[in-house]
DNA sequence: ATGAAAGCGCTAACAG
DNA sequence: CTGTTAGCGCTTTCAT
């Protein structure tokens, strides 16, 4: 039932009927009585506001709009929770949008979502300069922020991890527990979470004195099959390495069946340090030592920008948590 | 740019613009020139119709919402992407809402959903019978198809899985190659999804002539940690099983690490079948065989069901999908 | 072939 | 303390 249904029922104006449940009846001085009267009616009736007639009033569609570009990857999963769990306490709700990896359908999207006049956008986008995509986030009206895989060159208000030092950490923890010989499993090179990761893995390496070996380096995408196909790369190497890291999520699903395939033992063969804390990696056995993106905080900052319309960009870093994925091994002197 | 905007630049009345707009200029016998006008004005300004003011016209939002208990649970979250890809055929879009597997939150996300006004509800809920469910479920009006969880005893529009047969299909599976001793991981026993499967499992069981031992069978919730709890459970029984059901997707993930840490290989120790496929299942190592959910299908029904408002229910059957983690053993006679 | 007007449900400005 | 009115952007009659 609507407000003028409800008003009618209770031989009121609408007005009042709406200034109640506005929640705002003092402010207009209504009686008590009426009040109640009116509260307790909209309960019964199930009554309330058309979100539409209310929007087009106040310009506002109460919903905020999440560009993905793979929900079923457990980093967008998770973010998608979180962000969703932090828009409800401002009473928005999420429209969900999933260009599933593919560019073409993001721009589709892209335009979709600016026409439907969301109160913000929210864009996890597949990582290609679009002109779809420079239009959104270039454009003054609309709450843009840009999250995961943001578009080098261009430079918008947008929460991130610090790639380089999370890549860098990672390296470095490895060099530091002895490991020389460094293999690393990518995701999309073209993008540039990929691209800052693995910079920041040679920069500690080079740092470190020691070789990188792009023939232990591989990966061409984010999919399951592509970090199938790059484990089973890296670990036919005659001269395998002594340490793994793998720059995404899907990566380290992909290492660990393929290493348990091969009958590779970690950590005592190999070591693993992985991008992105998963629920299981705990469990695991060995549990992983991962690279941990704080998702919430950023889900936390990227609504708080959205809300206050700011246009700052925000820089997280990454947190390596230590668990047994990851030998000691002795430093061989050649 | 809204339409009137568009309209004035152009000199032309909003109704010849929203005519042009909406796709039917032959059909009010608009002239090519000014369609061609309106068309390219559009394309340059960005111009298309409000949609709160469409829906507010057409009594349509043109979004439905979705309820999943926890969206970083990958059986919903691929339920997820197949829902939203094929709503996108008819330009809808999906409103996601997550429970976090909480009823008191569900009810709430139930309310908020209802008095948006949305076209269509696909709720996949708790499995808790709530008011706010009920009325949903049972308030003709709303187009709701309810979906995995059902809940007992209220019947409504649904698409499920005959989950008393998938069930069984596991255990028969398992009976056939030889074992006799058959352990069940389950979710949560008050959910109708897990009592059914559950039920099959024993029937097949039963059926065979073998017993069942509950001391092999545990669970209590969906989480990761209660599926590692049970699978504890289950693994630190002094006789253990040489098979073991996975009832959920979740559950799988915890048996697999848990047997890993505490040495148990598969299938050479204990075989294993588990409820719902998943990306990684065919590279595990070894592959893990699998009752499989169309879960695409489903998806495509439940849209189906929602466009069509009908009041109907369907229910699919699992598919057992044959890979590497169950060995034929010797039936030993006792 | 095009336009004017009404009305979808709501709230804010202006009465009283 | 409550009501009347106008207008948010759109589509659908009804006119011309």
């Amino acid at each position: 039932m609507n407000l003028s249904e409800l008003a009618a029922h209770l031989n009121l104006s609408v007005t009042t009927v709406s200034r109640v449940l506005a929640g705002s009846p003092e402010k207009y001085r209504i009686s008590e009585a009426t009040t109640k009267r009116v509260v307790e009616a909209a309960q019964k009736y199930h009554a309330a506001p058309n979100p539409l007639g209310l929007g087009l009033r106040k310009g506002q569609t109460g919903m905020i709009g999440l560009l993905v570009p793979d929900i079923t990857n457990p980093f967008f999963a998770q973010l998608a929770r979180e962000i969703e769990r932090e828009l409800r306490k401002s009473d928005k709700a999420v429209l969900l949008f999933d260009s599933g990896e593919d560019v073409k359908i993001e721009r589709k999207l892209l335009r979709d979502m600016i026409s439907r006049r969301l109160d913000g956008f929210i864009l996890a986008p597949v990582g290609v300069d679009t002109e779809e995509l420079r239009f959104a986030v270039k454009n003054e009206n609309l709450p843009v922020v840009l999250m995961d895989r943001l578009i080098s060159g261009v430079d918008c208000t947008s929460v991130s991890l610090d790639n380089f030092d999370a890549g860098y950490k990672a390296a470095h923890y490895l060099i530091q527990k002895g490991h020389q010989r460094i293999g690393c499993l990518r995701g999309d090179s073209r993008t540039a979470v990929d691209a800052d990761r693995y910079n920041g893995v040679v920069a500690a390496i080079c740092e470190a004195g020691l070789n990188v070996d792009e023939s232990i380096v591989a990966g061409k995408g984010y999919s399951l099959v592509d970090g199938v196909e790059a484990s089973r790369r890296i670990l036919s190497n005659v001269n395998k390495p002594s340490g793994v890291i793998t720059l995404n999520g899907q990566g380290i699903i992909a290492l660990m069946n393929v290493l348990h395939d091969y009958g590779v033992s970690v950590p005592e063969e190999i070591s693993i340090v992985a991008f992105d804390d998963q629920p299981w990696s705990k469990f695991s056995s060995p549990a992983i030592t991962t690279i941990a993106q704080p998702i919430g905080k950023m889900a936390r900052m990227a609504v708080e920008i959205i809300g206050s319309r700011e246009k700052e960009s925000k820089i997280f870093k990454a947190e390596l948590i230590e668990r047994a994925s990851v030998a000691e091994v002795d430093v061989e002197y050649t």
